[in-house]
DNA sequence: AATGGTGTCAACCGCCGCGAC
DNA sequence: TGTCGCGGCGGTTGACACCAT
């Protein structure tokens, strides 16, 4: 492969994942809680890297996650906030509960950007084809072209045209170099960015609070996680497929993994708190 | 049934930012 | 202030599954 590996270090495996070694992760990570990842694989026992442990972890094992593809309602939201974010893949997810940078990240390469291109709109600019082509020579869009949020946000006087436009020209940016120019001003530009689209979208402004923590930063005390889990996903716009998950759980067999921890957690009690939450 | 092409996604790589010292 | 180590991020790769011929 020609590759430069990264845990190059003698007797350090990489590759798949055997389920063994999942298991010793989960194991350890339950026990322990996350630490150190560097300390992880040779406390856990495990040949790998504490990088390969984390990815693994964050991707994959970890019990907050959703499986299966994303639900058009996420889909039209990953494309919502790419046009605002661009390819931080890693602020997506963060609104997107039980959805991983990664994950969403092949989603989009390998779903969403076929389908903005068979509907005529550049993934990367999120404008119109035949209008990118036509207006080469300028440098920044006047106004974000994007049909789905076009409807919903009416262009504002005083709002969002400026930093529409600066998010559509940091979008472009950020597609082709990642690194940012101001983190200041970045961090100001996204919290307008989001103020703005929380006076618009109420979906979008319940998934961009910043105080509805996504489910992914609940802390992985799991009994506990399982109380914020609980509490923050009242009112939740994908309760079902919180409960799916659960059912997923339950159907893969938790306990063969060693997830005995959640012999503390009732989730049919779980099931029931989210479903009258749904009701509500 | 065999084979080649294409799609999907888990995992890796290298860079960057941040905190500790 | 500079250096180092760690965690996180985004881009990319490669193995495998699926489909068409």
């Amino acid at each position: 492969m020609g590759r430069q590996p990264c845990c190059d270090k003698l007797g350090v495996k990489k590759g798949p994942w055997t389920a063994e070694e999942d298991k010793k992760l989960i194991n350890f990570i339950l026990t322990n809680g996350q630490c150190c990842w560097r300390a992880v694989p040779k406390l856990a026992g495990l040949r790998r890297c504490g990088k390969s442990c984390r990815l693994r972890w964050t991707n994959y094992l970890r019990p907050d996650l959703k499986r299966g593809l994303l639900t058009d309602a996420e889909e039209q939201l990953v494309i919502d906030l790419h046009a605002r974010l661009g390819n931080r893949w890693s602020k997506i997810a963060a609104r997107l509960p039980g959805r991983t940078d990664n994950e969403i990240k092949n989603h989009w390469n390998t779903h969403i950007k076929k389908k903005l291109l068979k509907m005529g709109i550049d993934p990367v600019t999120h404008e119109p084809l035949q209008k990118e082509t036509n207006k080469s020579n300028e440098t920044l869009p006047d106004v974000e072209i994007f049909p789905a949020e076009s409807q919903k946000l009416e262009p504002e006087p005083n709002v969002s045209t400026a930093s529409a436009t600066t998010a559509s020209s940091e979008d472009q940016n950020s597609s082709s170099s990642p690194t940012e120019n101001s983190s200041t001003d970045e961090s100001r530009l996204l919290d307008n960015i989001l103020d703005n689209v929380s006076d618009y979208d109420p979906l979008m402004s319940y998934l961009l609070e910043d105080e509805a923590p996504p489910i992914a930063d609940v802390p992985l005390d799991f009994p506990a996680a399982a109380q914020n889990f609980d509490n923050s996903v009242q009112g939740m716009p994908f309760l079902d497929e919180y409960c799916s998950w659960l059912m997923d759980c339950q159907d893969f067999g938790i306990h063969d993994f060693g997830f005995d921890c959640f012999s503390d957690i009732d989730i049919s009690n779980v099931l029931n708190t989210l479903e009258m939450g749904n009701k509500e």
